[in-house]
DNA sequence: CAACAATATGACAACTGATTCACCTTTCCG
DNA sequence: CGGAAAGGTGAATCAGTTGTCATATTGTTG
């Protein structure tokens, strides 16, 4: 129990390396399918460690034992699911800001779709945040193509002028976790502050600063 | 299993509930401590749930029944050491910006401190994060401490004219975010950007924002 | 429709790890 | 010194989990 866990260890393994075998026919996917939505269900009520794997079949509606026809483990359908949610936020978000003028836009946009699709899909956080202590690449991964997909559009920002120049790869870092962490507090905990008085607020401080205007100069 | 557990469901137990019995002697005071430092360490190792009680007293240097002797169980012992963690790193932070001339200072300092701490004292971040799903007050309760000194500092600054008015509580949160996720990536995955850079990043966010200077005004 | 492959079942073996408890050792103090 | 309280021990208990397997069902194809 001391390796760093990984059923198949092929190196490179690409995408969906579905484990045991991936489904042969439809019926087989459906089943699948409906493993992997109950897992994340489960999870995300539960959280990983107390969800057992009869939780999930349970909620899928299939014998335990189906559960290892398409998956090796509770740690590889962990790894499948935050792929998944991966891509489904991504997704969703890349949609939320097409055709938006400059970057300050879409940044208000993009924490007003983030914080909505948290409110809509909580087990996301859940999913994602404990999966890191399971296995620290499959959530380095996550944000890490978060992250590049972020950096690529900043740095087309700062090559149009919409933004300063400066280090973009910090920034990202910032304004993910700026993001997170306000929508653990505003969309899952408490929603006792507007969405758009927080993208507000957040907006001021892409277009001003926390500074008083104008007061303060670069060092 | 279904409850939000709770061993000592007093509802109001302010602070060192200390479980079956604090010690009542030297020898006892720090045998109690050996353990709660083995527990930081173990956890941070480790992580909670691959640590088992077996591994705590084998750092320790005691037999298992001792464990109890100070402790009422696995999860008690992880509320007691996120509260002693929690005020350790407040108070250093606190002693890092005593004295310095505004808030923006102050927040580079702090971000600074922060990243400093987080490197030398790895077992925070995953002590802390973890706790969140075992028992979610454990980890609100640090974050809204935090969040309520952080506020008074912001709310000073706001009527000291230091600072743009806004809402300073959603900033909290913003702030912590940042710090969290910077401090993840640069201070504890990979040190490939210096402390400066990212302060020196972060502080220019802080004093002009993202936009371009004066070029968007408040919409 | 016979025969074979893919799916599905669920009881259970094997194990892990938290907590208990009956008993021993050390310390303290009148 | 005596004995009571505090501290310490670790084998045994006990609850819960994962993953396996022999068997049954369903679907497919020549």
């Amino acid at each position: 129990m001391t390796t760093t866990a990984n059923a198949k260890s092929v190196p490179g393994s690409t995408s969906s390396d579905a484990g045991p075998g991936a489904p042969k026919t439809a019926r087989g996917a459906r089943t699948r399918a409906r493993i992997l939505q109950a897992a994340e269900d489960t999870f995300g009520t539960l959280g990983y460690h107390r969800a057992g794997i009869t939780d999930i079949t349970r909620a899928a509606g299939v014998a335990q034992g189906t559960f290892y026809t398409y998956f090796a483990g509770k740690e590889e359908i962990l790894r499948e699911l935050v792929r998944d949610m991966g891509h489904q936020v991504r997704a969703y978000l890349a949609a939320e800001i097409v055709g938006v003028g400059d970057r300050l836009q879409a940044e208000e946009r993009g924490l007003r779709a983030f914080l909505q699709y948290l409110f809509e899909h909580p087990s996301l956080y859940r999913v994602l945040q404990e999966a890191q202590f399971v296995d620290e690449s499959i959530y380095r991964e996550y944000y890490e193509a978060f992250g590049r997909g972020y950096l690529r559009m900043l740095a087309d920002a700062t090559r149009k002028g919409e933004i300063r120049a400066g280090n973009n790869e910090v920034r990202v870092w910032a304004l993910m976790g700026m993001s997170n962490f306000l929508g653990l507090r505003y969309a899952l905990w408490e929603r006792d502050v507007p969405f758009d008085e927080i993208v507000a607020t957040i907006s001021d401080l892409f277009r001003h600063g926390l500074a008083l205007d104008g007061k303060e100069k670069t060092q």
